[in-house]
DNA sequence: TGAGAGGGTCGAATCGATTCGATCGAACCG
DNA sequence: CGGTTCGATCGAATCGATTCGACCCTCTCA
């Protein structure tokens, strides 16, 4: 941006030098140069030490990365595209770990993450980012034009918790199985009326009951599982949408199930922490005790500790692991390797927020 | 990565359809093909749709990102360079709220995010990172080597609180005004005996007491300034430094200073909210009550509804805002313009963990 | 009817590096 | 002492698109 005024009298303003300026200044051909740089392939000392010095001369700060990743055909960047905003996402720790399990795994193959939303106007970016691979974070199937797109590009494509689909890896946990084993727990406890605050279900993060048309039109594939898992125990337990996995979300959501004390259930199911949080905080508002009174349990097992002073019941699920897991994959599938789908288990863990029901 | 047996017969398995072979196809030359693509420059209706259908029939996903962006000199990447580990990082929510403002704004640029962590192994990766400019997040000058290499490369710079630097745009908060104000209002109210819980001193983030050795090799510029300001209304401020900005921290260093009675403050300023958390169950772990036998103040104004039943007494800064004003400044460097600093105020808010020191 | 305008298309240069194969010495070995 | 090999260096092709200037053809207006 700025002209630099510093050594302008000798060289002719070229506005910035390229590896055939240095070349030249140093007596090299361009490809020496570059091995000088790049240190793969036979080069004298003497010689890297001269192009060193003429690359400081011209300030040249190396190799052009744009014009790298055309040649090599790799970016060292893997996209991550995460749902809607950034706010709301990273407001789950349960994403933040995924990500840090990915960043941990992918660092070492010296590649940034580039954070990818699917929403309106960062669509155009999806499709034109310079990605070696994508790993897509409990991304409804709305993705699947731009699947299309990345499978033509060759790009590698991990899916964390997503419906199965060609060409691409599935990192996915029991979401069916835990919410099944979470809805028994409350089953054998002797509830009988359960209501489930789900995470949202569409991609207009839609809130309001959980309908049988909202499930039909349901795109969150996590949300969804773990619908049919309560129901494979509960057929009939209804239940209502968040609009965001969040504490205030879950406050919203327990207000308008406990409010009205003719259908209010025994025990509520959160499909994650977050949300059962904010359930119990509805029902400290609504001066309902928990678990005496309700039954509340959660799903994820984030620390709570500093959080709330509850000891949720919840099936702990490895989000790091899974992080981890898809940035193993990522490297794989770069490697030209073929790795298999991973699926994950999650740990029911009996916290004090489960009780017998009250009987009047 | 699959090898495509569906159209095999007839084409020769050319690896990947490049423009040209599209152009080829639709009978056009490559410039046109582009001009169809790109949508600038006047092309025929029927020329447009020709190589359109050459495109779908060759599987051509449109123009390679690479490429482009090597001919544009522009990625429509933006770097967003956080300290160390995403997982630490992303436990504030001033950072998340600073990311998504930075989102909010460069998003109508159709850019996306790349995260850039500056530890060891990252920094490799740091340095050729395609980006188009930078936004440093609460970085320690030990980037200051990275920060001239981006400069040579004629990326954008811009620094949220950071130490000034040439070239770079500031976006600052008036820490160090702040933190007198939190000060001052503890003064006000009768203290003479208050310690200070920081940010994270150095890029060790060693955890320990803040002594002036500490002060004297401190990196964090943030949390640096913090300290001072706090200096100018009791100038022997002893305190503890944390590793990170979480409650977990807040709760070991108030530990630290709390339980020592001989030495125990009468009011302790957290440079988060998220470490002033922490030093209230530090407090609750002692059996000291909040304000009446320990003043606390935070910083950030982050939403505690769900977290702690506190009004916690802080400066609320507006995170959100700042990280706009880093978008809004790198889509003006983008754009070749000169934008000026911009810096910030946080506001008091008197909240109930404050009150006059108990006097036995 | 001829000049000018302008839309549509094409050629060729360019962005900046990487890399394969060739070349040229010098050292080494029999 | 001659042939071989290895190390260092260079030329030229290539990655895939964009874009400026030139060109042609048609339409319009005087």
């Amino acid at each position: 941006m700025q002209v630099k005024a510093t050594h302008a009298a000798a060289t002719p303003v070229r506005s910035r030098p390229n590896l055939a300026a240095v070349a030249a200044l140093a007596g090299v051909s361009p490809s020496t140069a570059s091995l000088a740089f790049s240190g793969s392939g036979p080069v004298s000392a003497v010689t890297r030490e001269r192009v060193l010095a003429a690359a400081a001369q011209l300030d040249y700060a190396g190799p052009d990365p744009r014009a790298q990743s055309l040649r090599r055909g790799r970016s060292g960047i893997i996209g991550v595209v995460i749902e809607d905003r950034l706010r709301d996402a990273f407001r789950d720790p349960m994403n933040i770990a995924m990500l840090d399990g990915i960043a941990d795994e992918t660092g070492s193959l010296g590649a940034g993450l580039l954070l990818l939303t699917e929403n309106g106007e960062g669509a155009a970016s999806i499709r034109n980012a310079p990605v070696d691979a994508v790993v897509l974070i409990g991304c409804s199937p709305s993705l699947a034009a731009q699947v299309a797109t990345f499978r033509q590009r060759g790009i590698a494509l991990v899916a964390i918790e997503a419906e199965p689909m060609d060409d691409v890896l599935a990192i996915d946990l029991d979401n069916f199985n835990a919410s099944q084993t979470l809805a028994r727990h409350l089953a054998e406890l002797g509830h009988g009326l359960v209501s489930v605050v789900s995470l949202p279900l569409d991609a207009a993060r839609t809130r309001g009951a959980i309908t049988e048309e909202a499930i039909a039109a349901g795109t969150g594939y996590t949300a969804l599982e773990r619908i049919r898992g309560v129901r494979a125990v509960f057929p009939d337990a209804p239940g209502r949408m968040a609009a965001v996995s969040s504490i205030e979300e879950g406050l919203i959501a327990g207000l308008a199930i406990l409010s009205d004390v003719s259908t209010r259930p025994t025990a509520v199911i959160a499909q994650s922490d977050l949300l059962a949080v904010g359930v119990i905080r509805a029902a400290e508002r609504l001066g309902l005790a928990v678990p005496g009174e309700l039954s509340i349990v959660g799903f994820d097992g984030v620390k709570l500790d500093g959080i709330a002073p509850y000891d949720l019941t919840t099936m702990v699920q490895p989000a790091v692991e899974k992080g981890r897991a898809a940035g193993r994959g990522v490297i794989a599938l770069l490697a030209g390797e073929h790795p298999r789908a991973v699926s994950f288990t999650s740990r029911f863990h009996r916290g004090t927020t489960t009780a017998p029901p009250d009987i009047h």
